[in-house]
DNA sequence: CTCCCGATAT
DNA sequence: ATATCAGGAG
């Protein structure tokens, strides 16, 4: 069986033991996913929620944002981890809306990964999520981690192993390849110690039991 | 490639 | 103690 048709196992496998894989951030609209995507970055959903539960409440606008004090901010989203980073990103990409973009936050590839702290993965997760958009498959650690060991891609650069990813699978399936993969990754196919024994794909593995 | 960085699991 | 967590910029 080739790599295609291998992929449509996985998949198969993957919504049966993860029927319920989805976003696990929590936002009501375009705006709040945006922020909550960034935050995301080398932290967990868990801590992500918490912290958005007050951000929420406390900025509701791009202008919320944009006119914040950054220490004020940084101080907000602190337990997030890379909070400098993040605030400075959030500030500059809030002004960045208000100046360029109406206030609003874009709906297309192009406009999105314009914004300071917005890369393809940020932009696919809130294209797809938000706006329905399908562009391109969101490559984040777990999707890098389970895409190199059932060996779908020998890349290392997470746009390489997008495109790879994207011409293995039809587009259709973009979404949820990325959602069945984190969930995946969170609960089986760990960094460390990854549970091979109990997984539902071993069979379909080239590094199942190899750790 | 390095840096950013607190919270959590092992 | 240390690796890792829904990354992106310089």
């Amino acid at each position: 069986m080739d790599d295609k048709e291998r992929v449509q196992e996985i998949i198969k496998l993957l919504s049966k033991e993860h029927p319920d894989a989805k976003i696990a951030l929590q936002y009501i609209d375009p705006l709040e996913l945006l922020v909550a995507t960034i935050l995301s970055a080398q932290s967990t959903d868990k801590i992500v929620n918490k912290v958005t539960k007050k951000l929420f409440k406390k900025y509701v606008k791009v202008e919320d944002y944009a006119n914040i004090d950054l220490k004020e901010l940084e101080n907000d989203i602190k337990s997030t981890g890379f909070y400098r980073n993040k605030a400075k990103y959030l500030k500059k990409m809030a002004q960045m809306l208000v100046n360029d973009f109406n206030s609003n936050v874009p709906n297309s590839m192009d406009e999105l990964t314009k914004l300071p702290g917005v890369a393809r993965k940020t932009a696919n997760v809130v294209l797809s999520n938000a706006f329905g958009i399908i562009e391109g498959i969101a490559v984040d650690t777990h999707v890098k981690r389970l895409a190199q060991r059932l060996k779908l891609t020998t890349k290392k650069d997470p746009n390489k192993i997008e495109k790879d990813l994207m011409e293995l699978v039809p587009k259709r399936q973009w979404q949820n390849l990325s959602d069945l993969f984190i969930f995946h990754g969170r609960r089986v196919c760990k960094a460390r110690n990854p549970n091979c024994k109990e997984c539902c794909m071993n069979k379909l593995c080239p590094s199942a039991f190899s750790f």
